[in-house]
DNA sequence: TGTCGATATTGACGCTCGTCGATGTCTGGG
DNA sequence: CCCAGACATCGACGAGCGTCAATATCGACA
């Protein structure tokens, strides 16, 4: 309870493609938020490592060496990433295996693509 | 080349979708770099501004307001803007007019996105 | 030349962030 | 019942960021 209060995936960063319209306020403030939790070369590769991890999901004992961060420190980048709604958590016995949540990933290329797909 | 290029319009903020294959720390770095600037609500609300204007392009004295922000920190946000190759800046006359850099834009959106177009 | 207006730069302030070591909290096994 | 291991939380430190007022710079115009 550091500060947000965004606490688990509101998954929707924004919605239209921000170069369209001026974007309001409350739609800066939501993507931005999501946006400063990927603004991290550590959280960039551990959203890269736990994409491309075997079965879609991996725990903290898979990222930590691979990082090269201290096991609380890695343990604080997966939390800000959930709290985002961009990893999930899901703690089977002893391990903690986080997974990636395309649609908030997704949303936030959407937002700033300046060429729309379909 | 290790640090310190960013000057003015690297455009490439990474490469490969993120996802696919784990990212390597130097393309994590310049990518969280780009995303950086990209991370704050009012830089979000002047880029939109300045895309959503007349002709792609808008002085100072047009953003000031809307933003409900400081001349001086209105021209710092853009600074950060131009140097990470999201907006252009151009002279004239006694007025700086910015317009946006799309590729610039649409490489970070194809970083993020998981669902890959042509 | 001198003034005015638009923009950039500087210096300073409080706040947030990334990182670590130390410690707490669970779970499974002996 | 207690130990070992995996992970989370806490407290602290230094660095960086967003903001502003004050000031500097530069171009237009009389």
């Amino acid at each position: 309870m550091t500060t947000a209060l965004h606490e688990t995936a509101e998954a929707q960063a924004c919605c239209a493609p921000l170069v369209a319209a001026p974007i309001s306020p409350a739609d800066a403030d939501a993507l931005a938020r999501t946006l400063k939790a990927l603004a991290d070369p550590a959280r960039l590769r551990l959203l890269s490592l736990v994409a491309a991890h075997d079965g879609g999901e991996a725990c903290v004992c898979d990222l930590t060496d691979p990082v090269g961060l201290s096991q609380p420190t890695v343990s604080h980048h997966l939390k800000v990433l959930v709290d985002a709604g961009l990893l999930t958590r899901d703690k089977r016995g002893v391990w903690a295996y986080y997974a990636l949540v395309p649609d908030t990933l997704d949303s936030v290329a959407a937002a700033l693509g300046t060429q729309l797909r379909s």
